[in-house]
DNA sequence: CTTTGTCCCATTGACACCCATAATATCCCA
DNA sequence: TGGGATATTATGGGTGTCAATGGGACAAAG
């Protein structure tokens, strides 16, 4: 499977339209649905954004696992993993237009503050959507974590 | 796999392409894609630049560690892994064109301060990519430190 | 009848691909 | 061993193609 890799900043037009970017759109290529499962994101003002496949494969072994152990009635009640759940519900399903393009959901637009432009960030198996000023800000702590973190060990 | 080994100089042309050199290039060859993954280095004024195939076993690694757990809450929310994250998200998949060259993102050319001319440096599994001048002083530095260093400790 | 959203087509600008040339290293054979 | 032939690299530049963007037409919904 392709992984989503590399960020990009596109422009959001004044029908609220924006371009996934081609190398995303590729590695979303054979899914069985031209389009995207996005969500909001607990931890951050973005959105979260998945290949409907994969989301699907988590079902699926959601479902087995509530299976193997005979929790049927897990099954037929559901409970137990609220997070889960919760997800499923929150997740919205965007389709491509012709030209690759999606329209943010207006609430995570809002969530994200995403207004004219928008930042794509790979994430490997999934990719984020931010505001781009937000994003900037983000990365930039998170990188200064990591460095403090390692430190400059080995230096050479 | 072959090692990235020893120091080349070339030239980044006007429309800021860079031939990779070929002993790297052949080091790369069985590679699923003819190009390089790069991103800005934590520590050092300079590109670091992999194998893209690594990358992607690191990424289908990473998944799959997570499901196999029926880790779901990692695999929807992230955020359990920020340096795999942030590298993912900081990396650029470049090209080769037909003659072997890359074009270097210009927010990477910038951080490395290179604008005309381009060093790689072989460091084994990786190699890295500097301003000429830049690379010069840094490694006279490190050399200077190993051999005050050895010298000191002593033995030989 | 107005409004919202989807589909389709047009534009533009970057870049991937193509070919050409020069410089270098390598090989082969006398 | 020398010297020319040959292959491979590094470099320069033109051009077609595709991605990103903009806008209009049409259909569905209120």
């Amino acid at each position: 499977m392709t992984a989503f890799l590399s960020t990009y900043e596109n422009k959001v037009d004044r029908k609220k339209r924006v371009s996934v970017p081609a190398p995303f759109r590729a590695a979303l290529a054979g899914s069985s649905f031209a389009g995207l499962i996005v969500y909001r994101s607990f931890r951050q003002p973005a959105i979260d954004a998945f290949s409907r496949d994969v989301f699907y494969q988590l079902n699926s072994r959601h479902l087995s696992r509530s299976l193997e152990g005979d929790d049927f009635e897990r099954v037929l009640l559901g409970g137990g993993d609220s997070m889960f759940e919760t997800v499923m519900a929150m997740a919205h399903e965007v389709p491509f237009d012709g030209e690759g393009r999606i329209v943010i959901p207006p609430a995570l637009a809002d969530h994200a503050g995403i207004s004219d432009r928008a930042t794509f960030a790979g994430r490997g198996n999934r990719f984020e959507i931010w505001a781009p000023e937000t994003f900037r800000d983000h990365e930039d702590r998170v990188i200064d974590a990591l460095r403090r973190r390692i430190g400059n060990g080995g230096g050479a």
